[in-house]
DNA sequence: AATGAATGAGCATTCATTCAT
DNA sequence: CATGAATGAATGCTCATTCAT
């Protein structure tokens, strides 16, 4: 299944390779790009130094991919899926499993992140590929808001909030973590940030009792 | 020769000074490279780009800036000395200031962002200019949190909180405004974000009281 | 081993012959680089093209022939060994009968012609092609020639022609008309082209008489 | 005049330099492009190739040419507006006139030809180019054709002749001299050749009167 | 000081050719 | 024998940078 958008998504050019070798290859070949992509930047990255790193030759890259872009595309398909979005749950019983729930996924999406980073200038240039990332961004921020609404109907939550900022303030937060880490050089205390985002939704009585 | 004979008649009063002018030509070069940068983003825009773009010679754009970087570092540090980081004031008369104050400084930041976005991919290979965008953010939290120290004294606010952390959060959300418009297409609805923000650091009973 | 034993139940009869199955394939290639020349040209022509067009790999190509360029060559010498030169009759009974015998060969001609003028910007670097190309020519020159003498023996054309370049005239004006029909987007009427030709050659009383 | 057909024709890429320095680099360009694809063909000449023949950078040729095929364009547009039809003159005074006149100009069409056999191969994949030399060569049809059937209303030639055939017969000769040259190694008799062409226009009395 | 022509290193991409399977 | 993955030399083209005018 993902292989079959996968190529409806970032064409068919250089053939779904059938040996399983030849799908190694490509994968040596996605993980090189990303490796370097995350490390010096999409732009700066050239074709030779992924097919280099990669340990084959200029050619090679070629066959599997018809430019950079396209192993770019291919690399956020890629990471998309993966990133199945988990169940939205999310209950009175214990906020707090919000954290534990984001945790788990996060360094999942940290991976993503490290992508989502490099390619914000893209963004300005290549509106195909901003749209694949606004609508990762989209599955997230829906994931998150349909935990909040079901938290909101159950009661539990301030009843005045827009939901919808909400969801998008906490998928920033999310989303911002790698970079604070990156520039503090702390780990993140993620139960203090839990406690945090449940003051802004769960009004005092429910968080004690 | 005729220049000669030009300034003896006319005499040398009404020359806009040389440094003047040639501080003039500048800016207008820094003006040309925010503008392009922001629209095509760094590594795409050409310095021959700017140069026109300016209305001058290519020539001349190697006589004030080494190179694009140094264009780029000038336009920084011109814009975080534009940014003289305000009075931290947040009382608790009305929390909901904190949105006043923050709206007012935001539009500038959105400059600084426009900038601030374009470079993310820098930021990777360029740790000279990472430190000046981090040194940047740090002024801002170190603003945001010493208002919420403030206030935090004054017994106003949960007294359990990370303080760094909320005015890392705060930060955050400010900071990515301008993309959540740009993806949304709406209009930030600031006081009920504000409310949101009041939410995560002010108890209830301060609120409503 | 297999293949061992095959052999001999089955007997050798019915296996075609390798060489003769191998003749095959080589012809198939040499088909598919015709085609492909004359459609495309030579140089843009890419080996893998020829292969693929031919419904063969690469590798295969290359067991066939050392390169492009000899493909060609075998392609040439094949094609000339094809126009064997017809007997060059031409009498005085109805000197349009030379338009009858032109006209027969012509389209033989034709193919050849196809790959003659791709080859033009060929001539230039390639002795050895340009020597097979002009030895074609010359053969058909000769035969041209020849009839025209034979004419000239029996006293009925003018007299004082320099047959060689009657016969020259003759044999461009033939290898030029698939430009003429391409670019005009006609037939060329023949009868009228013999009756022209005729006109360079015969004297008035002849052509009535 | 011509400058203004170029740039309409050719495109405006890379600016009708002004200085007259410029000029000439701009015109050793084109002199270096011609002679190496008259001496290798146009696909086997490479950018660089011209440029290092020229003695510049190949950063300059870039500067003047988009590529390649813009300065064998701009050639084509130089000999063609060099090649001005003369006027049409072939009285029954004396029809070898006709003779000289097109020898005059047919060293200037030396040129045009050169380069017009080196197109060949491209009149196939580059159908603008191609329309280039076709339109040249209806110029010269028209031309002649014009002298031919000037001559035919003085009723000096055969009345039976399909005069655009003639023209065409003449044209196609004219064009191959070159080809016959460096075939044979002997310079042409203009002289023969005109005669030749005369048998086939005119009847013997006008001939002999 | 300003100009813009010239330079050439560097990157993307293609394609003839080889060779392990 | 056939295959097609792998190779890397070669080409087209761009762009930062220099320098003569």
């Amino acid at each position: 299944m993902s292989e079959h958008e996968d190529r409806q998504l970032v064409g068919t050019f250089p053939i779904m390779p059938k040996q399983e070798r030849a799908q190694q290859k490509r994968n040596t070949l996605l993980e090189s790009g990303r490796e370097l992509f995350i490390k010096n930047g999409y732009e700066p990255t050239t074709a030779k130094e992924i097919a280099t790193h990669a340990g084959v030759a200029i050619g090679t890259f070629y066959r599997y991919f018809s430019d950079k872009r396209q192993l770019l595309l291919a690399l956020l398909y890629n990471q998309l899926d993966k990133m199945l979005p988990p169940e939205p749950s999310w209950d009175n019983t214990n906020p707090e499993q919000f954290l534990a729930g984001i945790l788990e996924n996060h360094y999942q999406q940290l991976e993503q992140i490290g992508l989502h980073k490099v390619l914000t200038e893209l963004l300005i240039r290549d509106p195909e590929l901003a749209e694949v990332l606004i609508q990762s961004r989209k599955k997230w921020h829906a994931r998150i808001l349909s935990g909040l609404q079901l938290a909101k109907e159950k009661g539990v939550t301030w009843t005045d909030l827009d939901m919808e900022m909400v969801a998008w303030s906490i998928l920033v937060i999310l989303e911002n973590i790698p970079t604070k880490e990156k520039e503090s050089g702390l780990k993140t205390d993620y139960a203090e940030l839990a406690k945090l985002i449940c003051r802004m939704i769960f009004p005092p009585k429910e968080m004690t009792s």
